[in-house]
Parts: C-alpha cells; structure tokens; sequence
RNA sequence: UGGGGUGUCGCCAAGUGGUAAGGCAGCGGGUUUUGAUCCCGCCAUUCGGAGGUUCGAAUCCUUCCACCCCAG
C-alpha cells in the first residue's frame, strides 16, 4: 500500500495456504509493489477440492496484507498440458509426477506470462526453495528448511524463467514461517499443510484414476510364477508399492508384506515380491530422457546426488550424458523402486542442476530397450537383476 | 458312502484341559505439494454345527456337516 511508485512490482501466487501468504508479506515489507493472483486450475468442485476455501483464505490475506488480489483460472490449461499427460503416463504403465510439470507449464509458464501482462518484472511463490542469480544465469538451491525443500518440483523450469523468480522463504524454516505469520495476524497461520496433487488435493487415488482409466484386472503373481490374488489394471499400481494389494498369507511363504516389483504388459500381470527378496526390485543404473540443464554441465562424466523420487534423500551416482541429451546414471549404491515417469533430479551440494523423466532402469539401460510400458523384460526378475 | 486327513479372524498360522499368539490383508491416524515407502493405532467373548464329560475345553467323547487325498 505504502509502496513507493517506483517499486518493482511483483506478482505472488496466493494459494490461500501459509506460505504464500508470508511469502507476499516479506516482499511487501521488503517494499515492493506486491499483487496477488489466486489461480483456480481445477475445476471441479467437491470435498476433496478446497478451491473455494482457499480463495476466500486468499482474500483474507490480501485484505490483510493490503494488496491487490487478482484471480485467475488456468482450468483448460492444466487439463490440456498437465492432466492429459498425467493419464498418457498412467496409460502407459508409468507413474508420472503431474506436480512438476504443474510448475513447469503452468506456475512458472502461463502464469509467469501473466505476471508480464499485469504489469510485474517479477512473479514470487511461497516454495522453500532458492535462487542465486550468478553471472551465467540464475541457480536453483535447495531451500534452508531441508525437511520442506521443493527445488525437486521445480527442476524442470527452463532455466531462463528463473530471472524473474522470487522465493522468499528459501532461507526459512516453516517453523519460522508459521511464527511470522502468527505475529502478523495472518488469518492462515496455523492452516495444515497442504497434500496430494497440486490443485486437484488429496484422494482416494485410484478411485480418482478409476474415472479417467478403464479397469483391465489381471493376475497378480509372485516371482516364481504363483497365482496370489487379481489386479484392477497396471495403471493402478506403482513400482514398490505396499498398500491396496489385498495379499494375504499364503502358505509356505514367509510372513511379510508384498510390493510391486514389476508390470508384465505383455501378459497383463503385476508381480511381486515379499521383503526379504526386495532386491529383486532394485537397481543401481537407470536412464533419462533429454535433460533440463538448470547448469552448464561439464563434457565427460561427473559426480553428482541424485533424488528418484521426492522426499528421498539425494544418493550419490556418476552421470553420464548421452548423445540423445539424456542421461546414464549409475548410483553408488542400489536404489529400490527406481520408477519410469518418475524424475530423476541431480544435485550437486545443495544446487539443483536439473532433472529429467526416468525412461528406463536396471538392464533396461544396458539393453537399450525403451519400454515406454514400464514393463521389465520376464528376465529381469528372474535372472539378470538378482544381486547378492 | 471303504480307508485316511483337515476344518481357529478376509488369507496364512500358533495353541492338545485352564479360560484364543503372531504375520499378511483391511480400516483409522501420523509423515508428505506426485499413487508411495515408513511409523503408530484398531481389528475372533470365539475356535464348522449340535450334544456330552469337567470346577473349567478350541483342545476329551458322541454325532452331524463341509472339503481334501487314496483307493473304487
């Protein structure tokens, strides 16, 4: 409001949560001219989907904050290039990560652009996450709060989008974040976190998935070929998944839970394997599609911590960049679960370098077989993959 | 319808006279801006049915029922 005319202005995505909201407070304490833009990208409205809440949060906080609110709906955006891509990917066998092309396409694309329109050099989220801005271009940090650090979903940004970016939480704990949003009267201070994906929530999720995907139930078998229950469809299951299985005891197997270990598209069949043979779903080289470079990478290979999933800690591996401008990454270590559709985000002390879609895993990337399925070749449980 | 075997929570499975282990699954919760993984909690007044013996039985007896195997 005090601001002074020639302010900077920037645009916050208020998602009517805590973190945008302090994310626009320090800005506008900073002195920047501070707006902000509620974005709607799903309609569809029913207990799972908090928009109309979360707008009137908003509005709270602005009306507290003292700026400006714009609202926006990117709806027919976020189904036409993130959700369609989401249920190619299920479709396929694959576990996509709808969150990071969220970022990528709608956050830091269409609603970047928008941010220019209103007037705005700059466009500002609540994640925990940092940026540099070092003389080759802008660098992407892991945030301060390692507990929270979102620089995973943002690996896939191009780079260049950076410049206009602002994360004003980067260097704070959401301890800290909470507090300055109790101290500032803002209304959201102690809302939950939020879950699920983004825009869309939290689900019972393969009931969610049962709307947009055909059931093709099939046999679920162990890895010596036992009939040990009926799966709904391979598009209902990701690798190293536990829960929703409905395998109970068998006899003469031993007293432990079951995983998905591998989609046999060919037959229509998800085996699995029990704890004590949960190598059988581990592998410690995988394969990328083309890279989002957020650095300038060196020629030959280089070390570097890579994440497979989200909230898993970096593990470090040696990467190798293909002449298709993928990647050929070989963990120090097994890695269990290793996911096609799944990111694989590289690190290297706390810099994210960037990232890319995992295409292929185990021998896989030995075979240079590109199963966009995800399925594994009957061998690679079997045989090849065992380790000791 | 001769012989043998088995019937304990949705599944696997302890318990052979002293008043129902455990695991898996499931459900609920915690963690979490991706489906998870992980962690915590809840889950058989009842042991195929009916009688009987006993102070007391899932465990002993009788009988019926179901299923399995071997012979037919």
């Amino acid at each position: 409001m005090s601001t002074a005319v020639s302010a900077p202005r920037v645009i916050v995505g208020l998602s009517g949560g805590v973190d945008s909201a302090v994310a626009a407070l320090l800005l506008r304490d900073a002195g920047l001219d501070v707006q902000g833009l509620f974005m709607s990208n799903w309609d569809e409205d029913d207990a799972y989907c908090t928009a109309a809440q979360d707008y009137q949060d908003a509005r709270s906080v602005a009306r507290e904050l003292g700026i400006v609110l714009h609202r926006v709906s990117f709806a027919d955006q976020y189904r036409q290039q993130v959700f369609s891509h989401f249920l190619a990917e299920h479709r396929a066998g694959r576990t996509p990560n709808p969150d990071v092309l969220c970022n990528r396409e709608i956050k830091f694309g269409l609603c970047l652009e928008y941010a220019r329109r209103l007037g705005a050099p700059l466009f500002a989220t609540g994640h925990y996450a940092r940026l540099l801005q070092l003389a080759d271009g802008p660098a992407l940090y892991q945030g301060r709060d390692s507990g929270k650090d979102q620089s995973y979903f943002l690996h896939s940004v191009p780079r260049a989008r950076f410049a206009q970016v602002r994360f004003p939480l980067g260097e704070l704990l959401k301890t800290q974040v909470r507090e300055r949003a109790r101290s500032a009267g803002l209304p959201v201070h102690d809302k939950p976190d939020s879950t699920g994906i983004c825009f869309i929530g939290e689900r019972p999720f393969a009931q969610f998935l049962g709307r947009y995907l055909p059931q093709q139930p099939g046999p679920i078998e162990s890895s010596d070929g036992r009939l040990l229950g009926r799966h709904r469809g391979l598009p209902f299951y990701t690798l190293g998944q536990r829960a929703g299985l409905s395998i109970g005891g068998a006899s003469g197997c031993a007293q432990e839970p079951w995983y998905v270990a591998r989609k046999d598209a060919a037959r229509n069949a998800l085996i699995v394997v029990q704890r004590h043979e949960q190598h059988r779903l581990e592998t410690q080289v995988v394969a990328t599609g083309p890279i989002n470079w957020l650095w300038v990478a060196p020629n030959g290979p280089f070390s570097a911590e890579v994440k497979l999933r989200y909230r898993q800690p970096a593990q470090p591996a040696t990467v190798t960049i293909q002449s298709d401008g993928g990647a050929r990454i070989e963990f120090d270590s097994a890695q269990r679960a290793a996911t096609p559709g799944q990111f694989a985000v590289l690190y290297q002390r706390g810099r994210c370098l960037g990232g890319a879609v995992l295409e292929r895993a185990g021998v896989d990337v030995q075979a240079g077989i590109d199963r966009r399925d995800g399925s594994y070749p009957r061998s690679f449980a079997i045989d090849i993959i065992v380790r000791s």
